[in-house]
DNA sequence: GATATGACGATTTTTCAAAATTCGTCAACT
DNA sequence: AGTTGACGAATTTTGAAAAATCGTCATATC
């Protein structure tokens, strides 16, 4: 009895310490930094031996890429909710708002997005070209979505609105940080409002609203599953 | 006479001189990148003593300093030629598109707007203030004309456009280079497009080209005049 | 018997002083 | 007057020893 509840319980206390050990780690990689962040570091931190780290990752750089995944994982899960929240949200302006906000409110993604050496340190040489594509796929298949209802302009290729309203977006997120107003919910406005000019068409006076953000939370959450999956992540 | 012509020509001789041991200090950064060149390499490579360079510059820091500002000068150079040339471009996505071509087109400004850290070694870390905000001026001015013509969207503030369309255009050099297509002409073009609906409104069927290239011209005279002081550099 | 741990050997990073390079100057040269 | 390269000062590179960190695994715990 006591051995059936602890099965049952046992990969539960398993996905806890995961998180636990990832919120380690990344509170001390926001504080210290990649290199000033040790094994022992984290696994004292979070209470436990270090032998129990390498329990859930093979080596360091697993650990601190799962970190970083973990983010991109719940940047996308809050663009998800908003969506699910709000289905008027679903045009392009508000998804590049929402999901500028929930970048540029974790510093580890916006350091991620920077480039920054000191945050990143070798992770900086091999980005997650899988996940970069699964991304860049899921773009493609809301900004098809969009096209459908002609929601955007319609003088340019899809891949070409993609490329540029990437490039707008990172342009945005870099800008950050060294502009004259860096409160994140003006630019997140300013940015929202030239994607919206840039790339968008009047949307009908019957669009079906609900049905596109249903879509694109579909969209959003195969995106989602894709990465938790590939990053050996729980739920959460 | 000969002694007075000595005299007259003496200053030409320098200037030359200058533009040359720049020659090669630009293309031995291209090449080898700023930690790798040495000031014998660039006395060496011109074929004067190394003292002699000493005599045009204090240090190594103001030679590459006035390599990158001579690029500097050069691109808004070519922006202003071209708006000479055809007052029709006068335009914020024609400006776009020229100005981002001239700034592609050399491989020491994109690294410089980069950040590359390989080509610019210290001078990373002490960016011309100075200079960044003639700049800025320049590109707020030039804003205010277009706004006098009502050639931009009216319900953002001068300042906002200008933070956005910087946003934008750096964004587009960024993605330079790790976008599926990297051809700057299509590229140049996605900008300028992108920029056109972004910012602008449609130009009234009487627009004076002629005088408000002539202004935008004149701004960038100053602007370019300005730099040149500020580097210590001769015409050209 | 499954899970957790920290001591341990292997590997990587840091340290630090000697050697080498490079900077910027200036007495000598044209 | 204008130019130069040899020179002392300052910086960077080198390399070997010391320190720190990684990842493993025999042992300990329940």
């Amino acid at each position: 009895m006591s051995a059936s509840t602890e099965r049952l319980r046992e990969p539960q206390q398993r996905a806890e310490r995961a998180a636990r050990i990832l919120d380690v780690a990344a509170e001390l990689l926001t504080r210290h930094g990649y290199r000033r962040v040790t094994m022992d570091d984290v696994a004292g931190e979070a209470g436990i031996g270090k032998g129990t780290v390498y329990l859930h990752w093979k080596t360091r750089e697993q650990l601190f890429g799962a970190v970083f995944a973990r983010e991109v994982l719940r940047a996308a899960d809050d663009v998800r909710q908003a969506l699910q929240q709000d289905p008027r949200a679903c045009l392009l302006h508000d998804f590049a708002r929402v999901y500028f906000l929930a970048i540029v409110d974790r510093p580890l993604l916006s350091g991620l997005l920077l480039g920054d050496l000191h945050l990143l340190g070798k992770l900086t040489s091999s980005p997650d070209t899988a996940r970069d594509e699964r991304h860049a796929a899921m773009l493609h298949g809301y900004l098809g979505l969009l096209a459908e209802h002609r929601l955007l302009r319609d003088d340019l290729g899809l891949d070409e609105i993609g490329d540029a309203y990437q490039a707008t977006f990172e342009g945005f997120v870099r800008a950050q940080g060294s502009s004259s107003t860096d409160d994140p919910k003006r630019r997140a406005d300013l940015l929202a409002r030239t994607v919206q000019r840039a790339f968008e068409n009047e949307p009908p006076p019957d669009l079906p609203f609900q049905s596109l953000a249903a879509a694109t939370v579909a969209l959003l959450g195969d995106l989602i599953d894709a990465d938790r999956t590939a990053a050996g992540l729980p739920e959460n």
